[in-house]
DNA sequence: TTCCGAATCATCCGTTCGGCTATGGATTGG
DNA sequence: CCAATCCATAGCCGAACGGATGATTCGGAA
């Protein structure tokens, strides 16, 4: 019996799969949570051996953050991340926080059962959506203090602000800005940002 | 007893919100369906009081004109908007698509439970969030086609790529841009797509 | 150690943008 | 019918932006 606990700030979400799972005989969930403390508490009182997690708690801290404590517990659960709309750093992080797995909530029952198998064995799953934007993401790769540059680019900053915030020369910003444009194909500010958001390299909202 | 349908693509929402409902005993699932199609058929053929409806229901029809043609049926249900993330512009054609009211996915049981219930007695019910943003909307409205140039500013297109477009010379376009930013209180079309997006007057994702 | 990428800074130059001010036609609603 | 609103257009001007090119420093990989 594959031992489960949910981490969803939605309770529908919770209540979904957890009716889910009631129709898999091997597999139980054992405790929900919705918020990052008490997913904390959760799986140190109760060692599940597989975490759903939701990346979006709502305010306060991540999922990733919370996968990467979990991970880091005498007897850490097998993390899997269940969510909708990530970015690519989010992805990363919580993989290098130590997930095992990457599912979107609009997969079909069948995957979900499936992944939670596979996690529980110890195996890595990763929604075919998300296996494909890590994989395609061969060509242009963005640096840190690109992406950096990006998302305040998205709040609609001028030149010579980014330049203060970051306290660099206006120079430096525009050459991040060339690479950044050369990278991503484009060449204006606003075609970048559009860019970053439709390639989850940023989020929309701050 | 009051009948509901639930209009989902999301599996997992579908099962939590039948779970949740199996545990008020005035109120059933009839029915599911995730596409625009099967929804019309289901409601055509099963007559429930109150459909849920998502407006995301991935590709092909949107959720509002779903709603418009379940509200034009010979006994049209009351439709309850069940979603998360939405544009101005989407909860405005939801709810004079017909929609009785508006629901965040993340709201508690309890919320649902009795919106529903007042949803089928004819009620409005507006989630707080939502009935918030569109009251706070008493500022700045922007008229249809300055949306319409803030979607296309969002793809990063210049001035005259805009003026092509839309069949109208630079200075109209110029026009408009000075009215958008004097709403939205910016002065650049990088921040105007920021506060766009951030503000649910566009979405995003293409 | 050599080489490369990232980050920083710089100058020049043409293009675009944004602010300002003003006008006219069309539609809608008192 | 007249006011209001929306849409469209115009010119001017300074500031900001984007392209091209090149240089330096620093750290890690080969």
């Amino acid at each position: 019996m594959i031992r489960v606990a949910l981490v969803d700030d939605h309770p529908v979400v919770r209540a979904g799969v957890r009716a889910l799972l009631e129709g898999q005989d091997d597999l139980t969930v054992v405790g929900e949570a919705s918020d990052a403390h008490s997913a904390q508490q959760l799986v140190a009182a109760l060692h599940p051996d597989v975490v759903l997690m939701d990346l979006n708690l709502g305010p306060g801290a991540g999922g990733a953050e919370v996968t990467a404590r979990l991970r880091a517990l005498a007897e850490p659960p097998y993390v899997l991340v269940l969510t909708t709309y990530d970015t690519e750093a989010d992805i990363m992080s919580a993989i290098d926080a130590g997930a095992s797995g990457y599912l979107l909530k609009d997969a079909p029952p069948e995957d979900l059962f499936r992944a939670i198998r596979g996690t529980a064995r110890g195996e890595t799953v990763l929604a075919p959506a998300v296996a494909a934007r890590l994989v395609r993401r061969s060509g242009p790769t963005l640096t840190e203090r690109e992406v950096e540059i990006l998302g305040l680019l998205a709040t609609g900053r001028s030149n010579r602000d980014l330049a203060k915030k970051l306290y660099v020369s206006e120079a430096t910003i525009k050459s991040h800005l060339a690479h950044i444009y050369s990278k991503l194909e484009v060449d204006t500010r606003a075609a970048a940002v559009a860019r970053a958001i439709e390639q989850r390299i940023i989020r929309p909202v701050s």
